[in-house]
DNA sequence: TATTTACATGAACAATTGTTCATGTAAATA
DNA sequence: TATTTACATGAACAATTGTTCATGTAAATA
């Protein structure tokens, strides 16, 4: 079962390079090369260098939409749910650091339809992030406080870590890191 | 004084654009069609394509150095140093909101030896917040968190605005926006 | 054994890209 | 009036880019 190793291989060193130069600027040609392959040898991995984009941002994409209706499916407390958001993030970060990465930075480079039905995909998400939220103010649990601004600023408190952890520059403890930034999303960074 | 008009509708014109479709996939002749002149005329208002992205992201770096240093030296408590850290982002939020997303977006883009005094720039911002996080840790009115996980989730908190605001998608009053912020950042989401 | 599969090569392509050059012109300035 | 300034044009460039094509080959499969 050998067979998928080489493309596995070249999948992997694709999304680091296109990482760590941007879409754009990686070229067929320094794929090939750090393949040590000629370039024409990738069009037997992949079609085209946007299909290249469209597999790693919706692979991503799916797993969090996956876990997210699984979070809201499960009889929880509203915080609980919140929680469990906080940690999807944190393990899938730890899963899939670069795939996080180019989600959050390559998205842009999608060409329509497929950037129009990412975006789509996305605002679905944060709906459901808001609707949890939504649902502790109602219950009394969270304050009520801006929902649009709440939704984004949360998510915005997870939007870091890929970048230190692909630069290896972060101390990897998810058990850690979920609680730390569990506190300041629960009660902030003041004291009492 | 209308002689530096043509160059500054240049300045805005690319910026926008750049922030739309990304500062790679921007052509010149992308520019020259906006601004309905041909590609060579553009040579006329700028030196290359990499100086137009460097004049814009060390200008708005430069805005937040000056800000964070005159907020450092005043006489204010930490937490009031937390709040008008808080502040001074969305106020150049609101004045600069394109600069700022080429800011978060864009740096990649620089070349060495640009790129590297972007992220050393970078560094000792973010060393700065730090500082003050830490002197309110000492002083005991932060809580006692990991300093780097506070630092980086603080700051992320403020990093979604210009995204919003550049959509045209957010209600901006920037008071309502700082108390809301604040209150996550202070105290949390959860009541009590 | 015959054939399919997965990987590999080198040459060539058409299009796109940033940039330069020689040249021009209307308005402001000396 | 003479000259500088700021803006403008069209043609051309060399380099880069994604992709295709015809062809090959070792190993796995039928």
């Amino acid at each position: 079962m050998g067979k998928i190793t080489k493309r596995e291989r070249f999948l992997e060193t694709s999304l680091k390079l296109i990482n760590e130069k941007g879409f754009k600027a990686t070229t067929m040609r320094d794929i090939a090369q750090k393949l040590n392959c000629e370039v024409a040898n990738i069009y037997n991995y992949v079609d085209s260098k946007q299909s290249l984009l469209e597999t790693y941002l919706f692979g991503i994409s799916n797993e969090f939409h996956a876990a997210i209706d699984t979070i809201i499916e499960s009889k929880v407390t509203s915080e609980e749910k919140l929680r469990l958001i906080i940690r999807t993030h944190i393990d899938l970060m730890v899963k899939k650091p670069y795939e996080l990465a180019l989600l959050v930075n390559e998205w842009r480079n999608l060409k329509e339809p497929k950037l129009g039905s990412f975006l789509a995909e996305r605002v679905v998400y944060e709906n459901k992030v808001k609707v949890v939220i939504q649902e502790g103010v109602e219950e009394g649990v969270f304050k009520n406080l801006d929902l649009e601004i709440v939704t984004y600023t949360f998510l915005s408190t997870l939007r870091w870590l890929h970048d230190k952890y692909t630069d290896h520059n972060l101390d990897i403890n998810p058990d850690k890191i979920e609680k730390q930034i569990s506190e300041f999303v629960f009660s902030g960074i003041c004291k009492k």
